[in-house]
Order: structure tokens, then C-alpha cells, then sequence
DNA sequence: CTGTGTGAATCAATTCACAGCT
DNA sequence: AGCTGTGAATTGATTCACACAG
């Protein structure tokens, strides 16, 4: 089982994500058993769909009976890699401690790694338990205790020197809250979520009817 | 120009977004006239994808020379019909305020509506210079003056709801901040914006190396 | 007889290659 | 000569249809 990374579809990758949550979502239910059918009609696809994505992956379901959900969240887990990582979220304005009290609450394998800002004002004070430290610990902090994932919530005035600071101490995943298109070295790996973007995204559909 | 909207590829749409934002911040920096090669450069995709992009709704640029950046500008405008779209948000914690803010500043052609809240205790409170109404108002308020998209930033146990409450205000867009795949009438579009699954997007590229 | 897993067929998106303005 | 705009070719993703297991 879990075959791996050759070739995956993007698309493919954004929908084992909404697979995980719905999953994680019956399994609280107390629900033990999903068919292909009933977890499409869920995330909003097709059968078809939910099969060929995880058969790139694997056969995690029984023929003539469908998955076992606690398996299948498992299995996800494991393709996904989001168990136990852990995260620093970078700019502690309301942005940031919004982000820092979800991923606290949310029980979905992430860790918060460490609270970082490079405004004196914030640095020191507490947010949800943590000590905001200075943005040039994070090097330091990085090699004594591993961060997986930056989450970038300064303003865009910063965005890019903050995004190179996380890639000099050593970190290789972004999550970028900035609307600006960072510019990067390639083994960095970078996802905008840039609100305004949303928004004209839904516009354009809103115009299109 | 602009013919518009017939088999628009869904990726095409994300690109334009992109567009719009790179090109705003070089006509910022008082650039003129961009050709499609620098402004594939800026957004991180080829020069070929930004003209078929641009071919679906039109001609923008002149041969030989490139695009007037004011231009071009105005003309994803008005194909993404992001031009004076007013937008509620529902629910005022960190995470809305956050977002109101970040929309009050941001010069991208959003309006912010209202802010609205089911907590009593929040209600009446002011934000940013607006006062937080209780979400019974919306209806009401949409009906009086137009609100183009609700952002929902409620917690998971509410999201349902609240979106539910949107549509019978008369809401067709929502932009969903909440871990939960929203079951609605398909006249409404919603985009996700789950941070967690952006995450796991991450997760899963770093574990592809 | 139900529901998965998967090659084959179809449909969609990207890249190529070049004609056509400036 | 330089750069856009766009059909044609190619590559990628989804859907179909059916073999196979319980």
C-alpha cells in the first residue's frame, strides 16, 4: 500500500485534502464504514473520482463494501505527510494569532512550532500560551527543533524579506497570507492564500452566473 | 474586446487573479508597459499561458510592443468583475477583524458592507470604525444595499448555519474560512479557504521532495 | 449482487510554432 | 526585428465501462 508520488494530478492533491477532512468529520460522527459514493456526495465529486485519486496511491478499500474510515483518514495521513508537523507562524498581528488559536484548536496533526515577529512593540508579549519571540531566532530555533512550515502573515511590505529570512534558517514550505507572488529559490515550496485573490476569484464566477 | 465567459478553464481564472495583483504592483512602481514574458516572469508561469489566458476574452496588447500596464489593469477588472464588490464579513473574532482590516487597506476594489455577528456580546461593538450588527440584519441590509459576498470566519460548529442564513439573505458567494465542505443550493459559489488543508497541500509536497 | 480498482476512451489544459501587426 | 494572438499538436486529467473480489 501507499505506492507513492509519480506523476500525482494537482487537482488530485486539493481533493485528498477535502477527502481528510470530511473523513475526519464522519469518523467524530461515529460513522465506521464509507463507501466511494457517500464520500463523493460529501466532498462534492464524483465516485469515480474519489477511487482513481487514492488508487494512484494505493487500494485502501475492500471490494463489495467500501472503506473503513478510521483506515482511510490513516492512509490519508500518511500521503498527505501532515502528521506532527509543526509550524511557525510569522507576524503575530490578528492575522497571525487568529491563525495560531484555529491551529491549536484544530487537531489536525500541527503543531505550533513558534510565534515570530520582528516588531519590538509585540516581541515578548503572549499570545494562546506563547512567548512571541524575535524573527531572528528562527534559525536557531529551527536547528534545535524542526519547523516544517512557515506561515507568513506580515504585511506586504515585508512579505519578501520575511519569506527569505525563513529560507536562510533552513525552512522549505510557505504559506503565504501576503498579496505578492514571493520569488524564491525552486526547492522552496510556496502556497498563496491571499484574500483579495478569493474574492475576485468569486466575482468572476458571480459575473459569469 | 472582452468577449467572455464560455469554457473558461478554472485554472485560467486562478492565473488571472495572479495577474491583476503583480501587474498593480508594478504600475505602483510607475511602470508603463509590461510584455508578456516579463509579466509571466512576475506571476511564475510561461509567456505563452499569460496570452492564451488573455485570449479568451480578448486582445489587450498591441504586436510588436507589448501591454499598457493601465490598461491591461482595467481589462481584468472588468473581466473578473472585481470592481466595487461589497463584502460582509460574518463573524468578527481575530480572524474577521483581520480580515476587515487587511480589505479596508487594500485598494483592490472591495467594499466592506458590513460586519456582522450572531454573539451578543460582540454585537454593537465597533471594529475599525463599523459596527458589528447582529446577523438577523442581513437580509435587511442586503436588501437595502447590495452585499456581493459574505466571508464566512465562524467557528466550524456555526459555518453551516451561518452560510445557510447568507443564502436566505440572498447571498450567492461566500468565501469559507471554516474546516467544513458547505452543502448549499447550487445557484451559490463558494471557494474554501481552510488553512489547515493549505497545510496539508505542503505537507504533502515537502514529502514529494 | 454490491462496490472497488483500473486500463481505455474522452475531454480539458498547456505548449508549440508560426502568421500577422507595429 | 520584436512581441502578440491563435490554431494545431501535445500533454494531462476526468470519465467510462467493466473485470474482479467479497
Amino acid at each position: 500500500m501507499a505506492r507513492r508520488r509519480k506523476n500525482i494530478p494537482g487537482p488530485t492533491v486539493e481533493r485528498l485534502c477535502r477527502y481528510h477532512r470530511c473523513l475526519r468529520r464522519v469518523a467524530r460522527r461515529g460513522v465506521k464504514r464509507i463507501s466511494s459514493a457517500d464520500l463523493a456526495a460529501l466532498a462534492g465529486v464524483s465516485p469515480e473520482q474519489v477511487r482513481k485519486d487514492l488508487s494512484y496511491f494505493g487500494s485502501f478499500g475492500r471490494r463489495g463494501v467500501g472503506y473503513e474510515v478510521d483506515d482511510l483518514v490513516a492512509a490519508l495521513e500518511d500521503i498527505l505527510g501532515c502528521k506532527d508537523r509543526r509550524v511557525a507562524i510569522i507576524g503575530v498581528g490578528n492575522l497571525g494569532s487568529a491563525i495560531a488559536g484555529y491551529l491549536a484548536d484544530s487537531e489536525r496533526g500541527f503543531e505550533i512550532a513558534g510565534l515570530y515577529d520582528n516588531d519590538p512593540a509585540r516581541v515578548g508579549h503572549m499570545v494562546r500560551g506563547m512567548r512571541i519571540k524575535h524573527v531572528n531566532r528562527l534559525a536557531e530555533d529551527n536547528q534545535r527543533n524542526k519547523i516544517d512550515i512557515a506561515v507568513l502573515c506580515v504585511p506586504e511590505s515585508s512579505a519578501q524579506q520575511a519569506a527569505e529570512d525563513a529560507v536562510s534558517a533552513g525552512i522549505r514550505a510557505i504559506l503565504n497570507f501576503a498579496p505578492i507572488t514571493l520569488h524564491l529559490p525552486p526547492k522552496v515550496v510556496v502556497r498563496d492564500a491571499d484574500v483579495a485573490a478569493d474574492l475576485e476569484w468569486l466575482s468572476f464566477w458571480l459575473s459569469a452566473h
